[in-house]
DNA sequence: AAAGCGACCGAAAACCTTTTCGGAACCTTC
DNA sequence: GAAGGTTCCGAAAAGGTTTTCGGTCGCTTT
């Protein structure tokens, strides 16, 4: 590592060594710094020349013993290796990366006792708010502990609705869902999703039947739920075919068993889009882009999920703030999978 | 958000709160709750009690404003959204988390100004450690700013070999990748690699040639360099087929490629793996367990990298620290795409 | 020339914890 | 009863910054 040349070893320049080298006091040298008025432009400048000379850089924990705020966050994920955290956790960290506050990531993989301990240190780290991430769109214990900060829930709301939450509008996406295959001339849409403890999948479910019925359409037999697979597409999509050969789109849970159903469909030399249409939920860039064709997906803009987390959590910190549980609105993603019949 | 009981509103309780409820001085309580000696059992029981009460949570600022050092370390990406931050993100964060550090997240987004602005910040509240993560295997340059603490660059070594980085031993997983077909009896072995502009796709092949030709192997071909998507994995298999209908195994550059070699395989008839065994790398779950069969695939342990990492900047906080770029091992992981010939 | 005023600067307190060191209280022993 | 030792507790300083308030200096006005 290379030492900077003006801090010889020990340690870093403080507030008194630039006052001393300015041949000003603290108090000065600190408003000067700071910008604040009642400073000469001729002392503020030395001021400013002897800080840039000895790289000062003010000491955060100082400043936020005083101020009684730290100027960072946490932001406590329960299953950071899933998939839909990272992008909340971005749009997140953007957010606040953008103005002055730090971000303090803590996973619990999914361990209460570890969250416990995070959610402590947090505290005692004085963070000004807190993020709490869900691995699933379930609702999640609150958290328990004396925590004096305001605490926003994403993607999982929690179970205590004086609580504020931001979660995805999976109903909304359901139903967007099945709208654009109708706009594409479908009719004859079949449901294969995942796995049915979710509730992402039920929610999905309900928002496609809306859509349905509110076009006057039968659903194409029974929602067929499974796992979140590949290899669930593909056998479901087997047994599907067999029962309705006539369907002309399938709406799939997950861009991981649109990817099965895909592979279903070319097997047995159903055309898609041609003659079959196929949607996915996530609009998993990798997956979705990957497949032949390219699948029409419906994206759940985590990040923008993340950056409303952020926004929520500023506007607890100073004004008093939301409850209850918010949607975040999702999008489709046309790619090759869907198109309108000939 | 609820309120703790015991703080009404305004602040958390402090240590001279935590004193006057039990009656003794603020140094008497930070010792009792410190677990110091020279005092009595009596009187730390009756502190224990009083900050209990008061939902006592020390003042992290305080206190790393005194000792000098924060229990704090910065984790810097320039990349989140790519795949690989993630599990060294992950690795570090277990083993920083398991200890009394905290970690802050930052993300450049792979623009320097980023990079310069967030580790300002984190220079600013005195991490007492930086651990930067790269996006590709391939060098990038040092942090130019009087950064006055031990750094540790992951993933992406550092351009200056004063400094030190941790990468994962890709020839080493090259040379795994090739012993495994070999141990499978495959002798005619094709290479279809990723981008070429990777360091990480050209030191496979390095490792991957150093095996064949220690085994006394040829190349079936020449190495097909390209991009590291399904599509390319498709056409490239394709062209090797068609060149070299003898080949017993294809060793492909990532997961994905692999997944697309596997659907050109086949379509053309070619059985997985009686016929040709299929290999990718990095040991993406979700791609790797999808295809069919499964795909055997060279775990680069990120992970173990992201705790190796974090190792390396405990040992550089408190003794002085090592130089130069050190690798990690990687691992095979075994599945339906690779088996001993009949 | 005295008074008044504005512009600029500095001393000191505050934030909260830890550590050091001196002091008080109590007990033992001669 | 005094000396010495042990055990426990408290005062105070340190760490770096911000803010408040009082003070100094020079200039203007009458």
């Amino acid at each position: 590592m290379a030492r900077s040349p003006a801090s010889r070893g020990a340690r870093a320049a403080t507030l008194s060594d630039v006052a001393r080298l300015a041949g000003v006091s603290v108090a000065t040298a600190s408003k000067a710094l700071n910008g604040r008025n009642h400073v000469h432009a001729q002392t503020r400048a030395r001021v400013l020349e002897a800080a840039q000379q000895l790289s000062f850089s003010p000491n955060s924990l100082a400043r936020g013993l005083l101020a009684g705020r730290s100027g960072t966050v946490g932001l406590l994920t329960s299953d950071l290796v899933g998939r839909f955290s990272l992008p909340i956790l971005m749009g997140a960290e953007d957010a606040f990366g953008a103005g002055q506050v730090s971000v303090f990531l803590c996973d619990a993989r999914g361990d209460a006792i570890r969250e416990r301990h995070h959610v402590q240190a947090l505290v005692s780290r004085r963070v000004d708010g807190l993020i709490v991430v869900g691995s699933s769109t379930d609702p999640r214990p609150p958290l328990v502990e004396g925590v004096d900060v305001p605490v926003v829930y994403a993607y999982a709301p929690s179970e205590d609705p004086a609580d504020l939450s931001i979660v995805p509008d999976n109903v909304g996406a359901g139903r967007m869902a099945v709208e654009h295959l109708i706009a594409c001339g479908r009719t004859r849409i079949a449901h294969i999703s995942g796995d049915r403890d979710y509730s992402a999948a039920r929610d999905r479910v309900v928002g496609a039947e809306a859509a349905l019925e509110a076009a006057g359409l039968e659903p194409v037999g029974e929602v067929a739920y499974g796992t979140w697979s590949e290899g669930w597409g593909r056998a479901a999509a087997g047994l599907v075919l067999d029962r309705h050969p006539e369907l002309d789109a399938i709406l799939c849970g997950s861009d991981q068993v649109a990817r099965g159903v895909l592979d279903t469909l070319r097997e047995r030399g159903r055309a898609v889009p041609e003659d079959v249409a196929v949607m996915g939920f996530d609009n998993w860039e990798v997956v979705a882009t990957g497949s032949r064709p390219g699948l029409t997906s419906v994206d759940m803009n985590l990040e923008e999920l993340g950056r409303t987390a952020a926004r929520a959590m500023f506007d607890a910190i100073d004004n008093e703030h939301a409850r209850g549980v918010q949607t975040t609105q999702c999008r489709v993603v046309i790619r090759g999978s869907t198109a309108p019949v000939a």
